[in-house]
DNA sequence: CCGATGACTCTGC
DNA sequence: CGCAGAGCCATCG
């Protein structure tokens, strides 16, 4: 499905996620239900897994930079996309551990945090 | 209309 | 750390 055609196609609520995920900045992680929450939508993080699930490539969203909220990604260890996601982040240079992304190295929260008190 | 199904998350044991 | 259960809710058959 065409880019423009896809967009057109949300609601508000989907556009507004879509704006969010595009605004991690790079070499920053987040989760899905930290996007909804920023979205105004808390508690719905599956709309944002759905969201990124049905979205066209052509969009090319940031999806590698989104976990679930235990650090890992949302594939199983062996799906194509479980490698793909990690091998992104650690081009961005976002490490893991069998797996699982620190959020306080990595999250972007954390530079939130760092912009209102300062490193460390 | 109903039950199943997720790129989810939190609580409790 | 693991697992079950319960919310979550748009989609789909």
């Amino acid at each position: 499905m065409p880019k423009s055609v896809f967009i057109s196609a949300l609601s508000l609520e989907q556009r507004k996620i879509v704006k969010i995920i595009l605004s991690i900045p790079r070499g920053r992680v987040t989760s899905y239900g930290q996007i909804a929450a920023r979205a105004g939508l808390p508690g719905r993080a599956r709309l944002v897994g759905r969201l990124l699930r049905i979205a066209p490539d052509a969009l090319k969203l940031p999806w590698h930079r989104v976990l679930r909220a235990d650090g890992q990604t949302a594939f199983p260890a062996g799906d194509p996309a479980f490698d793909e996601q990690l091998r992104r982040l650690l081009a961005e240079g976002v490490e893991h551990k069998n797996g699982k992304i620190d959020f306080a190295r990595f999250g972007w929260q954390r530079d939130l945090d760092e912009q209102l008190w300062g490193p460390r």
